[in-house]
RNA sequence: GGUACCUUGACCGAGCGGUUAGGUAGCGGUCUGCAAAACCGUGUACGGCGGUUCGAAUCCGCCAGGUACCU
């Protein structure tokens, strides 16, 4: 008998809570959330995360469990939902993850290679020097220290270079050396479902929402979040912006500009990356009942 | 009515006789441990009409629009 997980995903705003929720329902699952940042309690309006009676309709997983200032990744994210899967699986032949974060959903249905976590001294030490030494430097460094992934490497891009460096420091091994490309087999079928629309009409609904995310409060979350505004957390579109508007470098009116901006900036990414993936389904959100229909065809075969 | 200053690509903004300014957005792309992050690629525009010049966004004249001050 095939386990079979269904993963809902789509750009920002697309419409993916409510269709969720009927999948969840159609299926008798609950819903695991894959939204890097619905995973953060205390964000609920920026983060367009499930309200309490969304949550009080069907049981959610993986929402608002970490603090502000818990460090997290998508290879815990993989382990964690992993370990849920099996539990679902247990006892039913469906599963169902939700969300737009490309690279959690891939560390799911993919795998991510073991890398070492790396500790707080490495990872501070690593970026006191980067700023320092300076981007130069260290790229030289990564250079002696692991050729070859010196010769694939993005160097311009810091992050890259930073955490290749703090993989080496922090396991004597180069980073390289933990890079497999290599796709993990699952014990669960997987049935990607992808919403999209226009963009234009994608951009509007947007562009609404961060209106309607005010009206719900927006300003007041992020003045209860303000002093965490350095955490990693809080890097995040819809607080970043909100964080100048509070400490007077810009008008309300301006931060929610930025906000819509940068909220479209991030939907177009994610439709990047998904436009990969050919095993994804894909379904406009309003196209309800092909969507069930879909689900249900895919639940029956598979079981 | 007069005087002065301004007018640059979707937006912001440099340029002061002869190089692609740059930034943001847009569009396209990268991505295996902070990913709603980080990074990369991509635009010959100078209000209109004349003139000066080998050559004008850059100088001159007129016109249009704007801003400031004056009567």
């Amino acid at each position: 008998m095939g386990k079979t997980l269904f993963v809902l995903l789509g750009p920002t705003g697309v419409g993916k809570t409510e269709r969720s929720l009927q999948i969840a329902e159609l299926l008798g699952t609950p819903i695991l959330n894959a939204d890097s940042r619905q995973l953060f309690r205390d964000l609920p309006i920026g983060t367009a995360a499930p309200t309490a009676e969304q949550q009080a309709r069907v049981k959610h997983h993986f929402v608002g469990t970490l603090g502000l200032e818990d460090y997290y990744s998508a290879a815990q994210y993989e382990v964690e939902v992993l370990q849920q899967l099996e539990e679902e699986f247990a006892h039913r032949d469906h599963a169902l993850l939700t969300g737009g974060s490309m690279l959690y959903i891939d560390a799911v249905c993919k795998g991510i290679d073991d890398i070492p976590t790396i500790s707080d001294a490495v990872r501070t030490t690593l970026k006191a020097r980067y700023e320092t030494e300076g981007h130069d430097r260290l790229a030289q460094e990564l250079q002696l220290v692991d050729p070859d992934y010196y010769a694939i490497a993005d160097l311009r891009n810091p992050k890259r270079i930073v955490h290749a460096l703090e993989v080496y420091y922090e396991s004597g091994r180069p980073y390289s050396s933990f890079r497999t490309a290599m796709h993990r087999q699952r014990p669960f079928h997987i049935v990607k479902i992808g919403l999209n629309r226009p963009r234009p009409e994608l951009f509007e609904r947007i562009n609404s929402r961060v209106t309607q995310m005010v009206a719900e409060g927006l300003v007041e979350e992020a003045q209860r979040v303000l002093p965490f505004r350095h955490c990693n957390s809080l890097n995040t579109v819809g607080y970043k912006e909100m964080f100048r508007y509070l400490n007077g470098e810009w008008t309300l009116e301006f931060a929610m500009e930025k906000i819509r901006r940068n909220t479209r900036v991030y939907a177009k990414k994610q439709l990047t990356w998904f436009a990969h993936d050919e095993a994804i389904h894909w379904f406009h959100p309003d196209a309800e009942q092909e969507i069930l229909d879909f689900v249900a065809s895919c639940a029956t075969t598979s079981t």
